[in-house]
DNA sequence: CTGTGGTCCTGTATGC
DNA sequence: TGCATACAGGACCACA
């Protein structure tokens, strides 16, 4: 699923291939894609267009800058999302939902099997626009805040992976990441967020910064970024997972199976040795 | 205000 | 083989 690493690997492929470029008025082949606009698909076909001026993201959400003043095209890429750069409008894919020709005669194409992802027509209010003005600073954001981060983790009372969830504490980690940051600091994913030491929330913060980073490197590196823009695949095959999908299988730490369970709704994957609650039922 | 659980959606995998 | 069901999950939203 498009989380940080991924969301970041197809910004790089639009500012390649998009930015500098000029959007036409885009065709809306399934107005779900647009349900967050208000006014539907022709307010959106009427805004969404003009010359890109960069391509930009916080934690999972996307946005170009287009046209003269702070209009900008937001995108979430949901579970399913992608961008892709083709050289002829879609024919016939069934999951394109939304396309803009390019002044240089490609398409660019938002494709979604799932249709859990959006695009709209937005307005920046300060440094995001407004659909993401409630989403918290990524830890690859030069403006993030580590201490108060980890802060405001410690004052939730949810459990420490539901907290690694919530975007409005620190955006860009989804289920793999989570599972993999709490596999490599060996924390169970309930454990109360609340009772983690700073110490603590901060080495949270750290790794999952570095399994992102680790991420974003296999997807840079394992495709040409251009490629990535086209195909919007990132590299996830390429990744080694530690945790999420090994369900059954042994620990790469310990030797232990790996166990799934339900988790806020989610699947939860970690080893039940090395991922214990501390000694005094911390 | 905070936390929680339901919901949206469809391709793939599994079960009978 | 074919049909039915389970499953995957990010974020929004209603509600406690």
């Amino acid at each position: 699923m498009p989380e940080l690493p991924e969301v970041e690997t197809v910004r790089r492929g639009l500012a390649d291939r998009v930015v500098g470029r000029e959007l036409g008025a885009p065709v809306v082949a399934h107005p779900r894609a647009v349900r967050r606009q208000e006014g539907g698909a022709a307010l959106f076909s009427g805004r969404a267009t003009g010359v890109v001026h960069s391509a930009r993201r916080r934690g999972k959400y996307l946005w170009l800058e287009v046209g003269d003043r702070d209009d900008v095209v937001v995108a979430h890429l949901g579970m399913s999302g992608q961008f892709r750069v083709v050289d002829a409008p879609p024919d016939d894919d069934p999951h394109a939902r939304v396309w803009w020709p390019l002044d240089d005669g490609t398409t660019v194409v938002f494709r979604d099997q799932r249709t859990f992802g959006w695009v709209l027509a937005d307005r920046m209010a300060g440094e995001v626009p407004t659909a993401v003005a409630h989403i918290a600073r990524d830890p690859f954001d030069p403006a993030f805040d580590r201490e108060a981060t980890a802060r405001a983790i410690r004052r939730s009372t949810s459990g420490v992976k539901r907290v690694l969830l919530n975007q409005s504490v620190v955006s860009g980690i989804g289920n793999i990441y989570a599972d993999e940051t709490l596999w490599r600091v060996g924390t169970p994913p309930d454990r109360p967020a609340s009772r983690l030491t700073q110490k603590d929330a901060i080495r949270l913060l750290d790794t999952a910064t570095e399994v992102m980073d680790e991420a974003l490197a296999a997807g840079g590196t394992s495709f040409d970024p251009l490629y990535v823009a086209v195909n919007g695949e990132s590299g996830w095959f390429e990744r080694r997972l530690d945790a999420y999908g090994r369900q059954d299988l042994p620990c790469r730490r310990c030797g232990t199976a790996i166990v799934r369970e339900q988790f806020a709704n989610r699947s939860s994957h970690r080893c039940p040795r090395c991922q214990r609650p501390p000694r005094g039922g911390g």
